[in-house]
DNA sequence: AGATAATCTTGATCAGGATCAAGTCATTTA
DNA sequence: TAAATGACTTGATCCTGATCAAGATTATCT
């Protein structure tokens, strides 16, 4: 070891170039010393609780977080007093990019169990990306990234069907988890099936007989939050617009 | 003459300082120096006739795209067969930007009438904005722009009832017409019924039936392609989830 | 111009999923 | 441990908007 680096702060338990996450994360393809200097802007607070907020919308934008342990859901209030939930996220994803527009979240950010996150300061990132070429790169790729899962988004609620919709938000978070190094098959959701059907454009009611019926099919398992996938393949058949349950398994 | 090469006036007839849709596009912020250098770097290419791809899904990403008259459909194919249409986007809006996350376009963008668009190399763009901070920072705001846009689209396709998606749809269009100097409320909109209907996640028999309701209410004048809008606020009561029509004027 | 093909409108019917209503199960609190 | 609270499930009914079908209008082509 070259470097000895005496490091003053006192909560800081994780570096970049420590974390498991980084190559989810911001560092993703930057050289060893430039992980270093996005180090130092770094800020690492103590965990959020269930409920707590991030952020709420109207807040003055200062810092992307990028979540490191829990998760969160991101939500809109609309006019009518009810929420649009806008996405949940899970270690390794960054929140707040909507908010660089105009310098204030549009959208809260709530912890949804214990969360931990690492706050990026906004405009030491931007005067740091201006200096480092491959950060400023990885920051263009984030940003375009987050268009593109909006736009996939869009289609999920521009054109499937319910059960198209359920199935696709299951088979996101098993691939998220096996990225994550968790079972791709079994996995327990923080949220709840309200929030599960808000995001999805569904009522709570039709979660619910989603999850019997895709159980009641051998799809999986579920009991309460925890869920076994046991047929990913048929699964992504839903996904992909297959058959419905009844006809992919009719008269057997 | 001096010069003896023959440039096609449709090259050079506009550049950036000169271009009324400054104020909406790329060069937004930028020192006068600042705009020239980006003003450089730009193409312009002949323009493209209704129907005429500016790229296709799986096509390799190289220039973002500034619409400067005209007007284009984006679009991504989806499995079956049918396409979601994801925006109508009008002169100085720029797409392309989904593009960047991995060097290759996800979605199609076809020209809606006669269109003219500015090219901006990508690569070139990006190391112009390691050199010119304020040229990041619009990219940034950019970028961000489109996410939440987006979400906007997300609130409305999980949310909304078909009559408040039209709503939207033609004060949007409303808007952005009268922020280019046009009239807020009679236009021309250049897309088919059905392309609306796909977008907005509705059958093109609602949009009809919609059209003409909303006629029969008072609210606009249709024919064909051509939309006066005659009653905005009430419009604008509509998309905040107010009463719907009928209830608006129950009893009179 | 006349023929053909799209696009759009209108009507009738259907169905997916929302809503309403009740009951069950889990978790928290006292 | 019981009561209270909130989350989830299940059933019955309703409604919005999809689909099917036909006709009207407009655009395209030779």
């Amino acid at each position: 070891m070259t470097n000895r680096k005496v490091v003053s702060f006192e909560n800081i338990k994780v570096a970049c170039k420590n974390c498991s996450l980084s190559t989810l994360c911001l560092p993703m393809g930057l050289s060893s010393e430039d992980v270093e200097r996005l180090d130092s802007i770094i800020k690492r607070g103590r965990p959020y609780h269930r409920g707590d907020h991030l952020y709420r919308g109207g807040d003055k934008f200062q810092s992307l977080r990028v979540i490191t342990s829990g998760s969160v859901k991101t939500y809109s209030p609309n006019e009518d007093g009810g929420e649009q939930v806008l996405g949940f996220h899970l270690p390794g994803e960054l929140i707040g990019l909507d908010a660089i527009q105009d310098d204030h979240h549009n959208c809260s950010a709530v912890a949804l169990e214990t969360t931990a996150v690492c706050e990026v300061p906004f405009s030491q990132l931007e005067s740091l990306s201006s200096l480092m070429p491959s950060l400023q790169h990885q920051m263009y790729r984030l940003l375009s990234r987050e268009i593109g899962q909006e736009t996939e988004m869009l289609t999920l609620l521009g054109k499937k069907s319910a059960e198209e919709r359920l199935a696709t938000f299951l088979l996101s978070f098993s691939e998220r988890f096996k990225q994550r190094g968790f079972s791709p098959s079994d996995f327990f959701l923080s949220m709840s099936r309200h929030e599960i059907g808000n995001y999805l454009g569904l009522a709570v009611e039709t979660v619910s007989r989603l999850f019997t019926r895709f159980q009641d099919e051998g799809l999986l398992h579920v009991e309460r939050k925890h869920v076994q996938l046991q047929d990913l393949p048929r699964l992504y058949d839903i996904v992909q617009g297959a058959d419905s349950i009844k006809s992919t398994q009719s008269r057997g």
